[in-house]
DNA sequence: CTGAAAGCGCTTACAG
DNA sequence: CTGAAAGCGCTTACAG
């Protein structure tokens, strides 16, 4: 494969100035710098990026982007739709994409990728809860982003939803829409970030709509089908059952719609909403949040590569992204 | 960050004897040797692979993923066990995964990103038909090998299912269950590579039981809802028709479902069996001939970096991994 | 058993 | 406006 050697001897000038003509640096006459580009073109150069990296940053134009060991989690279709929108980005700006994951807990792949000069940068999605990691890259001052809120003491730039937004616009929607009695159902404990978030935008709605908050009206599983099927039980038993519900999970909200057809009722009861959307709550016609998550990597890409264009240290900044309701079949408004 | 010299001069050696240590190569004392890794370990010491791969290979221990642009195929839950499948692999032989697509067709990021020495070699799934492309890896010798039969006239490695098999297996299954009038219905002309495959696979089972073979069982659609009805439809209508169906696609089988429901029949009156197993043929509990699409990744895998550790040009390899069928409950003996 | 030197392909001050 | 030289971090013959 051809070199900037082959290039500067056959067009007949020196390698510097083949390099100047090249990279549109210098001060060649045009003449010499279109011989050198039409040569280049001729002989199908491409600059070998090793070579290139090694001169310049020590590093490659690739940005590393870390996810969950596929298989272990439920995130095909998240997946993918990350991967495109940091690829558009990245081909955008001519940046490579390296994929990774850890292997198991305390893994050090990626700092050892760091430490090899491959990528300028890093996006993390679903973060390993390792903060050892983000540590050391803060240490090293290496540009990462998080696709969503950093663990707790981890002070970085990250890209995220709106969560108490979204629960409030959510909650909003079903007032709006006539209900008063609405509960909400958590997949895991209300002092977990999201869920924290998500129940204060519930009550934000309430509170802001004269409505007042009620516990019998909250209820905390684990996010699976049983605990869908459990809330409704529960909220049926009432002596005023909620007329709408949110869901913390797909299949919570699954579990709810099976709940109602055992009793004897069905979607054009109650009102469900839930998060976030994906293919599951969409084939099974439930209204649901829709997280962004094609615009949160794209916008986290962008952010990770204007911070590997800075050379000082700068501040972490963060994005805020809406989501957004869509209406289904399972969205009622009160009789 | 760490360089071999500070490593050298902490240890007291050359940089020579640095590299040979922590190589594992040349002849030293246990001793300096010893010394030399303990240094190292204590650094934090990763030897920079730009600088690695430009003096040896003149590349980096990098495999180049191909995949249709995100977004726009049916392909988030293949494509994750493809890069969980390769990434495996990869990590076992310490090899790095580089994801890419082509833009367009006639794109030549494939080719740029051979030349510029990021990768070693390359695996593509869904190969664009750019015949171009390989023709030009060809010529330079370059490792790749096709998830799939390459297009006509190129020669190259490959590894793919096993389409006459499969359709032999499920049709004898048909067979064996005691079905003789067996439909088979293709999502497009029976000249495409695949359900030529199929096809051909289907009449040898029919043949070897004795079954002769009957135009009018077999309905060529377009792999659509709409194309599974109409086949159920014309199937209905014959004097005598098929107990048994086997469909191209998923969308062909759930269209065969909901005709059979506008007839008054379901899945318990036809046994149906559909290509390829995926979570929209297990949601409708449609059996399915199962294509190990992790198992054709990580041998595709394993197949590359063993091409890219030949030096002298080597004839391609192939290989054929068997298909599997998937029985749910649209597979009924005959009554 | 170990060190000095050349070189991978590039870029970038520095002279002229 | 252009060329000769140094250097990025590593490996690998080649001397000793």
């Amino acid at each position: 494969m051809a070199t900037i050697k082959d290039v500067a001897k056959e067009a007949g000038v020196s390698i510097a100035a083949a390099s100047l003509a090249l990279n549109g640096k210098g001060s060649l006459s045009e003449e010499t710098r279109a011989k050198i580009i039409e040569t280049a073109e001729r002989l199908n150069y491409k600059p070998n990026a090793l070579a290139k990296g090694l001169v310049t940053s020590n590093k490659i134009n690739t940005i590393g982007i870390i996810i969950p060991k596929p298989g272990t989690e439920f995130l095909p279709f998240v997946g993918m739709d990350i991967l495109g929108g940091i690829g558009e980005v990245a081909n955008e700006k001519k940046y490579n994409m390296l994929l990774d994951w850890e292997e198991g807990l305390g893994g050090t792949k990626v700092l050892d990728l760091v430490r090899s000069g491959i990528v300028r940068g890093l996006v993390f999605f679903l973060p390993l809860n390792d903060v050892t990691t983000f540590r050391a890259l803060n240490d090293l001052n290496f540009p990462y982003v998080l696709m969503s809120r950093p663990p707790e003491g981890v002070y970085c730039s990250w890209v995220d939803v709106d969560n108490v937004d979204a629960a409030y616009q959510a909650t909003v929607s079903l007032i709006k829409a006539g209900h008063t009695r609405i509960s909400f159902s958590s997949p895991g404990p209300i002092e977990f970030l999201v869920s924290s978030d998500r129940h204060s935008g519930y009550r934000q709605a309430l509170l802001s709509h004269n409505i007042s908050y009620d516990e019998s009206y909250v209820s905390i599983g684990n996010g699976d089908i049983q605990s869908g099927k459990a809330a409704m039980t529960h909220f049926l038993s009432l002596k005023e059952p909620p007329t709408a519900l949110i869901a913390g999970s797909n299949l919570l909200a699954i579990g709810m719609l099976e709940s109602l057809k055992e009793h004897g009722l069905d979607h054009r009861d109650k009102a469900i909403i839930t998060f976030d959307d994906s293919p599951l709550a969409e084939s099974y016609g439930i209204s649901a949040i829709h997280i962004p998550t094609n615009t949160i990597a794209k916008e986290s890409a962008r952010l990770l590569i204007k911070r590997i264009g800075h050379t000082r240290r700068v501040e972490p900044e963060n994005i805020v992204i809406d989501a957004q309701l869509i209406v289904r079949n399972t969205f009622v408004p009160v009789r």
